[in-house]
DNA sequence: ATCTATTGTTACTTTAGGGGTAACAAATGT
DNA sequence: ACATTTGTTACCCCTAAAGTAACAATAGAT
């Protein structure tokens, strides 16, 4: 009847290279074991004029067998051994692939001084690099602790060999997480929450300086979430005076304010 | 000029999901390290005008960071990182696909009698599966070393628990080999090169019978090569009469006889 | 300030792969 | 012999992605 057939497998299979309709079939031969043509037509959709050379294209790739006759009965490999089959295909030219662009690299990275990314994964990645480069301090707001959460192990065991400031506008949002935290004052997180630029609201979530040479910050922009990289030292330091100046004051450190 | 970009790699990464455009314009701009669009189009000739939109949706998926200005610059994000990260989507789409596949398996396998593979992986495979079935007699027929030194391990492990009869047509071809082999009569092995069906060449190249109840064969018809398997006992008990009446009469054993 | 070149955008055409449909030939079964 | 099923062929359609051409917006030069 109407397809019983689990479209996020088929939808799985397609992303590993197969068309929709050699999803289909292959997924008909499975459940059906050990079949014909027609039946897997009958339980797929796929059009029985297309069924015959989809099922050929399958057992040539090696995911069904055949057994000529009239009807034609097909039989699916276990699909423990045509996935693996598959992934290993994928792996090996990923593996290729990265040897291909290392090769590219002949240049050593010239590292320009400002950086905008774009895709939340980018978003992790940067930060991560960036936590992994952090020599002596770091400096670091959030407005929501979820993004601290998500990189607390890194942050504990920079705690061990590097200054750390946690800087946050609600303490009692964040008491959750083993850090001394500092509040910023009233006045400074509600200008951060509303940041209004060309009609476009900004929302600063979290921003991170480290050595006072490296900052990025993350902010959603309209609907939009993107981060900003900023490696220029005198933009830095600015921006960390600003964030020592935002502190309630009882919580200034001395050597923060000779900076 | 003409593309310097390297057709392997735009080709790799194509199967790794990207555009030939979107593989281009990241080639390129790991190549040009930190890059504008228009360089990027110069040295890869995607076109112009759609080297805008490749760019933003490489940065969009976090392959790319962007410093905006007139012009934008460009800056690769670690290929090593992306690859990593497509890699592991992958994976995952994988295990989530082969989990989908397995509850589909609701009934036990029904075991046909014969079956047709057409794919060089499929039939190693297959073949690999049988020889890990095998409980105590193995006869194996081969027209040439290869395919055997393929199963060498698979074979030598099970020489210490099975029977196990290696038939070939010129003992000399495989001396290298470390099995004891029975050479066949000339006249079967003439015959087994030169059998045509329907004007199609068929070449014996490989068979195996496991447990006198299930064989498979391996030939090329035409320019095909593919390979039979069948478990009908009976069929399996005439082909092991077969290659054991071929055997030349000296190495025929006693017991062999006595069947 | 004006002109020019470059940057970035938009709208259109073309192509190829995959999917769907209809109609026919070949084989099977009554 | 006839009807049914199997298998094939020739189409059409749609979409994603590539290519093209022309225009607006910006930056740099005179």
């Amino acid at each position: 009847m109407f397809s019983q057939l689990n479209p996020q497998l088929i939808h799985n299979l397609e992303r590993l290279g197969l068309t929709e309709n050699e999803a289909k079939a292959y997924v008909g031969v499975v459940s059906l074991r050990e079949t014909t043509a027609r039946e897997v037509h009958e339980l797929t959709n796929v059009p029985r004029a297309k069924i015959y050379e989809v099922l050929k294209v399958l057992a040539k790739k090696g995911y069904l067998e055949i057994r000529q006759g009239s009807p034609t009965y097909f039989r699916a490999v276990d699909p423990k051994q045509v996935i693996g089959k598959i992934k290993d295909e994928f792996i090996n030219c990923a593996i290729e692939a990265l040897d291909q662009l290392n090769e590219l690299s002949y240049e050593l990275p010239k590292t320009s001084p400002v950086w905008c990314i774009q895709s939340e994964w980018g978003i992790k990645n940067r930060i991560r690099e960036i936590l992994s480069g952090v020599k002596e301090e770091l400096i670091v707001f959030a407005s929501s602790p979820e993004i601290l959460q998500e990189f607390e192990a890194d942050l504990k065991k920079l705690e061990k060999t590097c200054r750390l400031t946690f800087i946050v506008n609600e303490l009692d949002r964040f008491k959750l997480l083993p850090f001394e935290f500092r509040e910023t004052t009233k006045e400074f997180s509600d200008f951060m929450n509303n940041i209004v630029i060309d009609g476009l609201q900004y929302d600063e979530q979290f921003f991170m300086i480290a050595d006072g040479k490296e900052s990025i910050g993350v902010h959603s922009a309209g609907n939009k979430r993107e981060a900003v990289v900023i490696k220029l030292p005198v933009v830095c330091y600015l921006q960390k005076m600003i964030y020592n100046r935002v502190l309630e004051p009882s919580f200034i450190k001395k050597d923060l304010n000779s900076v």
